[in-house]
RNA sequence: GGGUAGGUUGAGCAGGUGGUGAGCUCCGCUGACUGUAGAUCAGCCGUCUUCGACUGUGGGGGUUCGAUUCCCUCCCUGCCCA
């Protein structure tokens, strides 16, 4: 067995450091954020890769996408092939050969959408691993113990993230474990050359997510995530709640995350609520499922329609499936099955997604955001039942 | 020509030995998807006036209160024999 050489030189003492200036577009900011691996324009769009690569796509179809930043995951990569391996093949950019900054979730996401898989109690969460069920143990701890292991240079705090239509004890309680368990990640987190993210919970109660804000900018995380939102809540109430989220930070200077968001739309309601960054399965996930996000809006490209149509995925893209496939193209690869339809389609969301990102900037820094966001809007824009869950005041 | 096994909703099948065949899998048509148990899932997929109704088991005829089932006949397909 070859031996590999010792991970990336590490820049000591440097996790990250984040300049950011305010813009004429109400509270959205303009930035950057300087990694071990590399700078990152804000505000960003993080491709996710759960399981060491953004499904369907390389590392350099990611760079021609235009990613500069990608999210890994701490319960999947330590279940396979454990973090152990990872650490022993030279962390996790050299294992997937990217070399660009990387973040890892904590596994607290897993926490909620393995709900049925999971038993919690105050020092950490149980498993039943999806993959064989046997028993995997996460605790803050070793949720930051994994994520130095596979040495991302942003890592995240273990949280427990709760639908917000549960009881408001519920949600406090878990509000509450997530705080004590931030602190403990805190205290075990050793890695200079690692950045480490807090995370607010509270659900969509204002007290709460007031509450959250205050545990969690108290203590000396590199970022704040805002967790917990986008999991059925109206965008009303993900917009009130970022509100109020963004009225508690006041002019903290560190980097806003707004954890698994989002949609087109979804950007400008939380850009211009101070958000940096982002991350999302979904430009991938519905591509793999054949829907197209374009200038002319999604497109289903299962859809008879496209059977015949000899034009490009999107007219106004400059993707490596743009340029030289036709959507009938595609649209035949998804009936046929066959794997080149979802990297072209991943290729295409991802590369559209980061384009809108880039042109958001733009925009910030021209001051035509809401020009913008109506020329989006006018393709996005999906009735949405009025008022279901409202903000709880308190 | 003889024998034999078959002919069920686009395809492939299940079922049904006189008492209401619309069941499955593909294909097809839509929709969903937000820190990835998801190249997944859901609905529809004979016709209609669609919370229901009607029609439909190769064609025709017969027996019967009633036939997918029993009888006659014809057509078509596979295989075996000549």
């Amino acid at each position: 067995m070859t031996a590999h050489p010792p991970s990336e030189p590490s820049v000591a003492g440097t996790p990250v450091r984040f300049t950011a200036t305010a813009t004429r577009t109400r509270r959205a900011r303009l930035g950057r954020l300087e990694t071990p691996h590399g700078t990152i324009d804000t505000p960003q769009f993080m491709p996710v890769g759960t399981q060491a690569t953004v499904k369907a796509l390389t590392p350099g179809d990611l760079r021609a996408a235009g990613a500069q930043v990608i999210l890994g995951n701490t319960y999947h990569l330590a279940l396979r092939p454990t973090a152990e391996v990872i650490a022993r093949l030279g962390g996790l950019h050299r294992f997937m050969s990217w070399d660009g900054p990387i973040l890892t979730d904590s596994g607290g996401f897993q926490v909620f959408s393995l709900a049925h898989l999971r038993r919690i109690d105050d020092d950490g969460v149980t498993f039943a691993s999806h993959l064989d069920g046997s028993e995997q143990r996460l605790t803050p701890e070793r949720a930051i113990e994994i994520q130095e292991l596979l040495g991302s240079d942003i890592a995240m705090t273990f949280d427990q993230p709760v639908d917000p239509a549960l009881p408001h004890a519920e949600v406090q309680t878990a509000m509450e474990r997530t705080h004590r368990w931030a602190a403990r990640c805190m205290a075990a987190h050793r890695r200079v050359d690692q950045a480490l993210f807090g995370i607010v919970q509270g659900g969509t109660d204002a007290a709460l997510r007031r509450r959250s804000v205050a545990a969690i900018a108290e203590l000396p995380v590199d970022g704040i995530a805002v967790g917990g939102l986008s999991v059925g809540e109206s965008k009303a109430a993900m917009a009130a709640t970022l509100d109020v989220v963004a009225d508690a930070l006041g002019d903290d200077p560190r980097v806003r995350y707004l954890m698994g968001v989002g949609s087109p739309l979804d950007f400008f309601i939380a850009v211009e609520r101070g958000i940096d960054l982002f991350d999302c399965v979904l430009p991938t996930r519905v591509a793999r499922n054949g829907q197209l996000w374009t200038s002319e809006g999604r497109l289903n490209l299962r859809n008879a329609r496209f059977v015949e149509d000899p034009g490009p995925i999107d007219p106004d893209c400059a993707c490596e499936a743009c340029r030289n496939h036709s959507r009938a193209y595609v649209a035949h690869l998804f009936r046929a099955d066959e794997l080149l339809a979802y990297r072209l389609a991943s290729v295409h969301n991802v590369t559209y997604t980061l384009a809108l990102m880039a042109n958001i900037r733009s925009a910030l820094a021209d001051g035509s955001f809401d020009a913008l966001r109506e020329v989006v809007a006018a393709r996005y824009q999906r009735p949405e039942a009025p008022d279901k869950p409202l903000l709880t005041q308190r």
